[in-house]
DNA sequence: ACGTGATCATTT
DNA sequence: AAATGATCACGT
């Protein structure tokens, strides 16, 4: 087992080494075994990299790299480096909300240092060939952080007004909400219409595409105006 | 059942 | 083709 980086420098450093390099390379250099399709194993290029950077395993509602406070993401993306699939962020909290501000959510904490690693993500493309891309370390700017902040408000209002069955992924202008279960036998209490407790299907937030594009795309603008051109 | 890692697959 | 809704696997 890889240990964990002991500084934001030896987390990015790791991260460059596989910049360029297969899942099969990565996989291979790590002794464990490539799956044909994602089919089955949906979060499989997500464990793979947080295993070679030394991410601690589990699924305690932490940052990651807690130690450093930084998030992993691994992201598929196209040919053009645009992302194929929304950004899971954190289970939406359906009970015991009473006092939650966005300042003390688990989106925001989640969001607040996120080391993206673009991966291609094409099904036409073996998963054993698919490259790893660059490593983006990002924090939202204060624009992002006030959109993020609105769609969060405007969704938890609902959920804290029992109108979470009126929830659909069509709102949030860069978050959403959408199901986030084993299957659709899953349920979880939340607050009904006349302020009861219902059951209903769990639910995650996520990030839109385009948000997501937004942050790849700025950051390849700003190294290249950093390096002039 | 919940939270981690997400992608799949049907609908629009 | 894109987006929404549904689903898969694992550890606790």
């Amino acid at each position: 087992m890889i240990s964990p980086p002991v500084n934001e420098q030896e987390l990015l450093a790791r991260a460059n080494l596989i910049a360029g390099y297969t899942l099969g390379e990565v996989a291979s250099y790590l002794n464990i075994t490539v799956p044909a399709d994602l089919k089955r194993d949906k979060g499989w290029v997500g464990n793979l990299l947080e295993t070679y950077l030394g991410a601690k395993a589990g699924s305690k509602p932490e940052q990651d790299f807690a130690h450093l406070g930084i998030e992993l993401k691994t992201i598929p993306v196209d040919a053009k480096g645009h992302p194929l699939e929304t950004t899971f962020i954190c289970v939406a909290p359906l009970m015991a909300n009473h006092g939650v501000t966005w300042d003390s959510s688990h989106v925001k904490y989640k969001l607040q240092k996120v080391l993206w690693i673009p991966v291609e993500g094409e099904r036409t493309i073996r998963v054993a060939e698919r490259r790893v891309g660059s490593a983006i370390l990002w924090s939202p700017d204060s624009e992002q952080e006030n959109i993020l902040k609105q769609d969060w408000q405007e969704l938890m209002d609902m959920i804290v007004l029992g109108q979470i069955e009126k929830v659909t992924a069509r709102q949030g202008e860069v978050l959403q909400i959408r199901p986030k279960a084993a299957n659709g036998q899953a349920l979880t209490e939340a607050i009904g219409e006349d302020g009861n407790i219902i059951l209903t299907r769990p639910r995650g937030f996520y990030l839109r595409k385009q948000f997501t594009a937004d942050i790849l795309h700025n950051y390849v603008r700003s190294k290249m105006t950093s390096s002039g051109s």
